[in-house]
Order: structure tokens, then C-alpha cells, then sequence
DNA sequence: ATGTTCAGTGAGTGATCACTTATTATTAGA
DNA sequence: TCTAATAATAAGTGATCACTCACTGAACAT
């Protein structure tokens, strides 16, 4: 694996795990088995670094949202959204990455709402052709109900997934 | 004002802004105008003073939730519990002990989701007496809701609070 | 062969970190 | 008023921080 990349990767499962802040760069050199140097010749600072990883993590979410907003049937369009939390693929492989773009929301410059407008216009007029009375707040909604569930399910304090997947299709009629 | 208070009020606003992390003690020393010492004189190290902020959370959580674990009328326990997010007096002057303890969930060490389960088991026999089929699931979606929604109000990201509150309201016939 | 480029190293750098210690100021009970 | 405890300070401490720099080794075009 390329030197640049595993110094990428180990920054991602630190920083998300035990936050910015508290990760040393020395500490990132030592696991991903380079020289301190390296780091900084390649990510020009510490902040630099994170930069590259959350630039990473935008594309992915952009990648994720891809089939819902590619997606023409308003039901499927909510199945899809609500679907989103409860995918094990992304909890097994994925989860450092959503993880840290999860807890970096907290930190101004790098909260950007914008980034889910797609998807929020796009739920917006999926509970337009459904005929709901607020199609704009039932999409805040949900986005917020996705949103609570993901973190939830993030931090491993989810119960039964399974469950409360069912319970929110039934809910929005997607069984 | 007490000098050890000065230290609590100051590391606090500091921790909820900056992260607890990027706080150094000598800053929340210079800001609150106490020598550093003092900070460890009364909390014996850094982590005490994080610790000491957060259980004064911990009990600030339980004096929010009592009026509505006191509530009798399970449409007034929905209804209070909806409103929670929007209330202003906790926005302007308590905003910076809820970020931090918003913050600290994603620390294993501070996320203790056994805190809310008063509120959970409230909501859970209010849905039942109102004859919900799935009440567990409807206290854990709005307690849900209620964790989102706060969270987007504590980021100062939510445009028209006063017309989703109402929005809400309506979904769970609390108008 | 030679010069250029660039990934990669390892031993530094000053600054800042959490924390300590010796000392002084303030308070309160006898 | 004396005494003893506590509040508070100033000046440190070694450790660790992000970052730099002089250097090496390999690849590759000239």
C-alpha cells in the first residue's frame, strides 16, 4: 500500500476514534509505520490532513446519496433515505469515515447543511407527490430522523436495528 | 464571584467551543484571571475539571426533565417533551453546557444513554395509554426527534424554529 | 555517466502542554 | 490577637507538541 495513502487511512481511525485534537502526528507516524516527516511533506500540516480526510469523506457521502437522488418513484426515494442508518456495510467497513464527519459537524468549519440539500430537496418533492401537507418539514424531518438514527447507530447504542428499521417503514407506508 | 466557579463557568465555555482537547489549562486560567495552579489546587487535574462540568450536566439534564416526568396527562408529556428543542431561555443562556454535553456523547467514557431512560419509559406508557400500537418504538423515534432537533438548535443551524416546533406539534396532535 | 526530481528518513527545533512546588495572602475559630 | 487552615500565586518542571531540515536512495530522462 502506498505510504501516502496508510498514513490517510491511520489518521482517519484516530482522529475519529480519539478526535483531532487529541491525536498526535507522532503518534499517526508511529502506527502507520512512516516517519513524522512524511506527513508533513505530503499534507503540508497537521490540519492539512484532516482537510484531505474530510475532502474523502464528502466525495463518499456524495456517492451515497447518488441512487436516492437518481431515483424517480417518491416511495422508493423515502425507502432508500430511511434505509440509509441501518446498512451493515457501512457500519462494518465505513464506520471510522462516517464517524469522524459525524463529530466534526460540532466544529463550525466543517459543518456544512449544504452538503444534504440535494437530498433534502429531493425528499421535499418525493412528500410533495405524495400528497403531504408540509412536504418541505416532513422532509426536515426525516432527514433529522435519519440523521439521529445514523449517530445512534454510530456510537453502538442501537438495540435491536433490525426493529426500529421496520417500525420506521411502516411508519412512511415502505414495507 | 468565587474564584473556583469562575474556573467551572470559564472551562466550560472554552471546552464547549474549542473541545475539551484543544483547551489548554493555562488559557482557561488567563480567561477566567486566576493563576493556573488554582485549577488543580480545586480539581486536581485536568480531567477533574471536565468531570466536575459534567456532572453539574448531568443534574441540569435531571431539573429539565422533571416537569415532565411529574406530568400526569400523557398528551402534556408528549407535548413537553416536543418542546424541549425550542425553548429560548435555554438557547441564550445555558446553549454552552448543552453543546458540551451534546459533544461528549461521542466519548465512551461520557456517553451514558441510561440518563435518559426516565424520559424513554415516561414517553413509552404516555404513547401506550394513548393507544399507539408500537409505544417503546414511538418513545425511542421522538426521543429521537427531540435529540435532533436540539442538536440542530444548539448548532444554530435550524432557520424557522418557531414553524417546525408547530409542525411537530401538529404531527403529534399537541396543538 | 550525469543531473533532476521526489518519496522518505531521523534527529533535531522552540513552543506549549499538564502539572508541581515553594511561598505568600486571606480567612476564621480560639 | 494569635493560630491554623485554606486560598491563591509565580515560577518553575519534564514531557510532548507540531513542525523543520539536512540528508539518503531510487527512478528516470538526457
Amino acid at each position: 500500500m502506498d505510504k501516502k495513502e496508510k498514513i490517510l487511512l491511520t489518521a482517519l481511525e484516530l482522529f475519529a476514534n480519539n478526535g483531532y485534537s487529541a491525536t498526535a502526528t507522532s503518534k499517526i507516524a508511529k502506527q502507520a509505520g512512516v516517519s513524522e516527516g512524511l506527513i508533513f511533506r505530503h499534507f503540508e500540516n497537521k490540519k492539512g490532513l484532516l482537510d484531505a480526510i474530510f475532502t474523502q469523506g464528502t466525495e463518499k457521502l456524495g456517492e451515497a446519496l447518488m441512487p436516492i437522488l437518481s431515483e424517480s418513484d417518491p416511495r422508493e426515494v423515502i425507502r432508500k433515505t430511511l434505509e440509509l442508518p441501518f446498512k451493515e456495510d457501512i457500519i462494518d467497513e465505513e464506520i471510522d469515515f462516517w464517524k469522524l464527519q459525524f463529530k466534526l459537524k460540532w466544529d463550525q468549519e466543517y459543518n456544512v447543511p449544504e452538503k444534504t440539500k440535494p437530498l433534502l430537496d429531493k425528499l421535499t418533492s418525493a412528500f410533495d407527490e405524495l400528497g403531504y401537507d408540509f412536504p418541505e418539514k416532513e422532509a426536515k424531518l426525516l432527514n433529522q430522523i435519519v440523521e439521529a438514527a445514523s449517530t445512534e447507530r454510530l456510537r453502538g447504542d442501537m438495540e435491536d436495528p433490525k426493529k426500529y428499521e421496520d417500525f420506521l417503514m411502516k411508519k412512511y407506508d415502505c414495507q
